[in-house]
DNA sequence: CTGTTAGCGCATTCAT
DNA sequence: ATGAATGCGCTAACAG
């Protein structure tokens, strides 16, 4: 592989000068940084990334770690993340973390393999993001509240989403209701929950446990969680799924049971993905700014490389998608 | 930070004892090995990654380029890649395409960043994959066909695949048959239109061609070319659409004609993604191995970054997914 | 504008 | 088992 020095010494010029004129420096004249890329180019070099970094201790680029790559996880998000990363000459990769501290995750976010992170990705302990943190190295979370004083928070309004949502339902004639809820430990599983019960006291609606169910934020979780709900002697009119998989799931139980939706029970979910146009009936349901999370997120990590003080917490407000699942015509 | 240097002061022992001890030699006793690791500990000490990369040459990494991080982009072949890269102990980071030459996938593929790569980015020119694989640096494209020595290339067996989708339409009692086109450019487009072409032929069954219609592989291109066909005068009776998406998006487009599937004409479409059992009817298509064609991806890096001779083309087997937009009943 | 030089942090000899 | 020394390839300060 053909180094700097190759090029320099074919160039004809010092070490530094091929380095200067290579990196757009403005101190070389025009004929020898032509003369360098030549000879650059002769000889197919390329620079040593990891050589670079080295010296420059900064990579130019933020790491987006997901739990799971393969996963649904939202490309909305990751739309925002990238154009504000390119916007600002930035690159961005994105990296999993499943295999817990062994996880290329947690090797970028130690390793000074890139220069900041934005994590949605709940296997990755506070323990790790907090300890990663640092001056120069920011991080975003955006699954879980956290305090330190390089790391950043956004989040989604889970309780007031979650809120109108039941409020929702209940305007729909809704009185039974019932909650399929996430991972316990989940973040925004428990503020869903919160504005789930937050509606129900405000509308002087009772809960009942046995309408809490837990779905595991899965489609099969929200199968299984539906089935047991009909197993149950009294039907709910109405359900709030604290996630659009998991309402997919459900339907699946309730269409094989020949339970239809809306005319029999009202269902409503969050997150507005992909599918919830396509179900039968299309599903109703709470709408994040998923492409706005992303980019803040991304504008926040720029501001504190800038060296800007910005706060920690932000909240980003969702808005109800209204289709057919939760409507009675 | 701390440097390895620190680490070894404060343990009290040599440079090299503490890199040793760090690194998992056999040459260090079980005692100093605790108490590098504690000094390590006590400095919250992490390595610095290019340093190391940089010194042994090699990073344990490699890349799975996507044309857009965001896209609706495999989740099953990075499945794939990802558990055959775990397993050998290799981290996976997936980079994005999109910005031509200074897009991050370039750097990547150039910079020593990574030890290999998979491509799947139309927009990652021949020239770049072909300067940028060498020995020590294996590259499989899953997304056009190349000759190089340290490329290799694995396809989905895309005319045979094309073969069945057409003469599944024809067994059904389709006569007419219309093309709805990818990118031109695209080879698994080109592919897939030989194999359409091929049942024609076998079939005896002329081709128009009013009725090879572009779509550009998206939901909307695909819409745009169903209502140019339902433009034209005469309808065909069956669609072959070059994926899912575009399936999609004519199936709206009929749906707005009160041209009903599979009543008035089959459709059937390819890649077999998510949303297919969801779509009303939902759609037949032709199902691509997408997790065997990603972990073998991987396993042909590594069986290169070993050393080993193999060979440079494989060809993987499609399914038929029987469901209601393509039967008669 | 150019050349010389000194590390960036680490892994790896080669001597002890 | 250890310590000293070397250089991976590159950048940037400094002196010309």
């Amino acid at each position: 592989m053909a180094t700097i020095k190759d090029v320099a010494k074919k160039a004809g010029v010092a070490l530094s000068t091929a380095s200067y004129a290579l990196n757009n420096s403005n101190k070389i004249s025009e004929a020898t940084r032509k003369k360098v890329e030549e000879a650059a180019r002769a000889l197919n070099y390329k620079k040593n990334g990891p050589a670079s970094d080295l010296k420059r201790t900064k990579t130019n680029t933020i790491a987006l770690i997901l739990s799971d790559l393969s996963g649904p996880f939202y490309s909305e998000l990751i739309q925002g993340v990238q154009d504000v990363a390119m916007s600002n000459g930035y690159d961005l990769i994105a990296c999993n973390s499943i295999g817990g501290n062994d996880s290329t995750a947690v090797k970028f976010l130690r390793e000074k393999r890139v220069d900041g992170a934005i994590i949605l990705a709940h296997n990755i302990s506070d323990t790790i993001a907090l300890e990663s943190a640092k001056n120069g190295f920011p991080i975003v979370v955006l699954d879980r509240e956290l305090e330190g004083e390089f790391i950043f928070h956004v989040e989604v309004d889970n309780i007031q989403g979650a809120f109108s949502a039941t409020e929702y339902l209940i305007q729909q004639g809704a009185e039974k209701l019932a909650f399929v809820s996430g991972p316990v430990n989940s973040f925004d599983n428990k503020r869903r929950l919160e504005g789930f019960e937050k509606a129900l006291e405000e509308y002087n609606i009772s809960k009942k446990n046995k309408w809490k169910l837990s779905g595991d934020f899965t489609r099969e979780g929200g199968y299984r969680a539906t089935n047991l709900l009909i197993a149950q002697q009294e039907l709910p009119d109405g359900i709030f799924y604290a996630n659009d998989e998991m309402a997919i799931g459900g339907m699946k139980a309730f269409e094989e049971k020949g339970i239809t939706i809306p005319n029999d029970i009202l269902i409503i979910g969050f997150d507005d993905i992909n599918l919830t146009e396509f179900t039968n009936p299309p599903l109703t349901t709470i709408r994040q700014p998923k492409y706005d999370a992303g980019a803040l997120a991304t504008h926040l990590i720029f501001q504190v490389l800038h060296g800007e003080e910005i706060k920690h917490h932000y909240s980003l407000p969702t808005s109800l998608i209204e289709r057919n699942s939760a409507k009675l015509t």
